[in-house]
DNA sequence: TTGAAAGGTGAACCAACTTTCAACTTTTAA
DNA sequence: TTAAAAGTTGAAAGTTGGTTCACCTTTCAA
C-alpha cells in the first residue's frame, strides 16, 4: 500500500503527479501479481490496470524485476509493521504472541496478494525472501527472550523455537486468512495456536 | 526421483528404451527446475542435461507444464513416503512426531530441490500445492486423533493444531535442512520442536 | 511568458522459448 | 526376416512480452 522505502530501485518522481502515477503503478502491481504471478504478469497489463501507457513504466522502473522488488520491500514492511501495531505495553508475554497472529491472520485476510508476492520472491529475488522470513524470526526471538527474562517463558528457548512459531503462523495464516472460505475467526485460530503454544499437546497428568 | 505415479500426463512408454529415457527426463528436470525454477527452466536446458534432442521431449510430455506437474506429484509422495518409512509401531504418539520431523529434516537435506518445486507449484499448478499440504495435514490430524484416544495427546486437537505442526516443520526444514551451513543436526531440530509440542513455551510453575 | 525539466505515449524491435514436423533409426513381435 | 510400432532428431515456425525510442504534453520556476 504504502511505499516506505525510498527506494533506489525506482527512480524517485521530482513531483506531486509522478508521486501519484509511482503509487498507482505500486498498487496496480500489487494486484496484478496477486493474481497471476510474476512471470504471468505483464507490464502492459500493469499499465493498463495504473490506466497509463506502457511506456510511462520506464521512466519509474528500470524493469519488471525491480518493480518487483520494491513491491516485496514495500509489502514486507506492511507485514511486520501490522504486527507491531496491535501489541500493547501491558500484554503479557502469551497476550503479545497472540496479539501478533491475530493482527497477522486479519492483515492476511485482507491484503491476499501478500502470500503470493513474498513467496514468489524465493525465485524472483532470494535475498529479499530469506531477509523478510529472517528479520520476522529475529523479532520473535527477541520477544521469547524477553518472555524468559520476565519469567514466563522457558528460559532455553532460542532460533528453532522462533522459527517453528514463525511456521506456525504462515501455515495457518495460508489455510484460514488466505484460502479460509468457511467458519473460523481469525480470534479462533489465534486461540487455539496460543494454547498449544502455551501448554503444548500433550494431555494434562 | 521415482516416478511411483502412472500419470496421464505423461506419454507413457511402451518399451525399456522408453522408460529409461522418461527417467533421465524426470531427474534431469528436478535439478533444473530446482535450480532455476519453472520459468528460468527451459525445456532445451533439460533435454540437454538429459543428453538427448529437444525434439524427443514431446514424446514423453504434451508441455513443460505437464512435465511440471508430473514432477510435483512424484517428490510430494516422494516427501510422505520419506516420513512414513521412519515410523514404527511401538512408538509413542509425541515419539512419532518427533521421528516423522526428523525424517522430514533429513530428506530435505538430501534433497534440496522439492522445497522450490513444491512452492513454485504454488504458482505453476495451484491444485497440486494445495493437494499436497491438505493431505499432509489430514495425516497429522489422523495422528493427533489417535494420540487423543490413547490418553497422550489433549483430545481437544484438531485441524488448527496440525496445520500449526505442519507449518513448524515446514520452517525449520527451510531454515536448518535447506538453508542450513552451520551447527544444528536434525536429531537437534526435531528434539527441541518435539519439547515445544509437548510443554509449549510456558516456564514451568 | 517562456523554455527547460518532468512526465506520458504506443508502435516497433528483439531475444528467448515453446512447440511442431517430416525424415530417420531402433526395437519388437510374428 | 521383416514390417509396423516406438523412439529420436534438430531445424524452423510461431508466440509472447520486455524494453527502447523519438516525439508529444504538462508542470514549474524565473
Amino acid at each position: 500500500m504504502t511505499a516506505t522505502t525510498t527506494s533506489g530501485d525506482s527512480k524517485t518522481p521530482r513531483t506531486e503527479r509522478g508521486r501519484k502515477t509511482l503509487r498507482k503503478l505500486l498498487d496496480a502491481s500489487a494486484i496484478e501479481f496477486g493474481e497471476k504471478g510474476f512471470h504471468e504478469a505483464s507490464v502492459s497489463s500493469i499499465t493498463r490496470r495504473a490506466g497509463m501507457a506502457l511506456g510511462s513504466f520506464y521512466t519509474y522502473f528500470d524493469s519488471k524485476d525491480a518493480l518487483f522488488r520494491a513491491l516485496v520491500a514495500d509489502m514486507s514492511d506492511n507485514v511486520k509493521s501490522s504486527a507491531r501495531a496491535a501489541l500493547a505495553e501491558d500484554m503479557s508475554a502469551l497476550e503479545i504472541e497472540k496479539a501478533a497472529l491475530k493482527a497477522f491472520l486479519d492483515f492476511a485476510a485482507e491484503h491476499n496478494e501478500v502470500y503470493r508476492i513474498i513467496d514468489e520472491a524465493e525465485f524472483v529475488d532470494p535475498a529479499s525472501y530469506r531477509r523478510h522470513y529472517e528479520t520476522i524470526a529475529q523479532r520473535i526471538s527477541s520477544r521469547l527472550e524477553k518472555g524468559a527474562k520476565s519469567g514466563e517463558f522457558r528460559p532455553d528457548l532460542g532460533e528453532i523455537e522462533a522459527w517453528a512459531i514463525m511456521g506456525m503462523n504462515v501455515f495457518v495464516g495460508l489455510r484460514y486468512a488466505v484460502w479460509g472460505e468457511e467458519g473460523r475467526t481469525s480470534a479462533e485460530v489465534a486461540n487455539a495456536v496460543n494454547t498449544l503454544l502455551a501448554q503444548g499437546i500433550s494431555a494434562k497428568d
